[in-house]
DNA sequence: TGTGTAATTGCATCATTGTGCAATAATGTA
DNA sequence: TACATTATTGCACAATGATGCAATTACACA
C-alpha cells in the first residue's frame, strides 16, 4: 500500500534556489531578519551599503548579499553615483504587504492569547 | 581598518529557527513552493492530509510537516472529525498577500522586461 | 600611476530546511 | 481485542542559506 509519492531518492530535498517558483521565491526574500530590518532602514529613504552596515553592525559582505537578493526580486533598486551605489525600495507597496502580515500575526496572536493564559 | 562588525565567529550563520523574528518567520511560512501550492488547493475549500498528497504527489510526512508549520504562524487551521483532520485557511487574507505579491513581481517584471529583449 | 574609500565576489563553515522511509500514535469498526 | 485507515514523529541525508574573512573590482582624485 503505497504512501504517497514513494522511489526517486538521492536527492536529499529541496528544490534548488534559482529554479523555486517566484512566488516563493519572493517570499524567500523576505522570510531573513536581517533582510526585514534592512527594508525597514529603507522606510527612511534611500542608503548606501555603509549606511547599513553600520545601523546592522554585520559584515559589509552580508549586507551586500542581502541586498542583491532583494534587488534580484525586484523589491529594492540600486543607482551608482560615483563611490557610492544607493539603494532604495523598488515598490513601496512591499510595506502594504509586511503590515498586511504583521495584521494577520498580530489578530491570531490576540484569538489565540487564551491558549497560553 | 575595521570592515563592519569582525570577530565573533563560531555560529554559522543564520538566527535557529523558533528564536527568529516573527515577521521574518511569517514569510518564512510562505517561502517554499510546496508550501504554496498547499494554500492554493485550500482555496477550494477544506481538505485532509490524504487529499493533499494524492495532489501533490509528495510523501504524507512531507506534507504533514509543511501543515504544521502552516499552522504554527496561524495560516492554516484543523480540526479533528473521527479518523480525519480536516485542514482549512484560517485568516484568508493570507490570499491577499500572494495576490499582492504576484502584483508587485509581475508589474516589476513588466517594467523589466526591456533587458531580456 | 598610485592611493583611498566603497562595494562585490571567492571561499569555507555550519545550522537549518526539505525530503523519504519506517515506526508510532489516534480513531473507528468488526 | 484485532484490524484498517489517517496522521504524526523519529531518524538520516543532501542541498541550501547566512555568515565572516580575504581578495578583487569600481571609482574618484591627486
Amino acid at each position: 500500500m503505497p504512501r504517497g509519492m514513494r522511489g526517486m531518492r538521492g536527492m536529499g530535498g529541496r528544490m534548488m534556489g534559482s529554479m523555486m517558483d517566484p512566488r516563493s521565491r519572493f517570499f524567500m526574500a523576505l522570510a531573513s531578519d536581517q533582510r526585514v530590518r534592512i527594508l525597514e532602514l529603507l522606510k527612511g529613504g534611500e542608503k548606501t551599503l555603509s549606511d547599513f552596515t553600520k545601523a546592522l553592525e554585520i559584515d559589509v559582505s552580508v549586507v551586500s548579499r542581502h541586498l542583491m537578493l532583494l534587488r534580484g526580486v525586484g523589491i529594492v533598486s540600486a543607482r551608482r553615483e560615483g563611490i557610492f551605489v544607493y539603494f532604495n525600495i523598488a515598490d513601496k507597496r512591499v510595506f502594504d504587504l509586511m503590515a498586511l502580515s504583521n495584521q494577520i500575526m498580530s489578530d491570531w496572536f490576540k484569538q489565540n492569547q487564551q491558549m497560553f493564559e
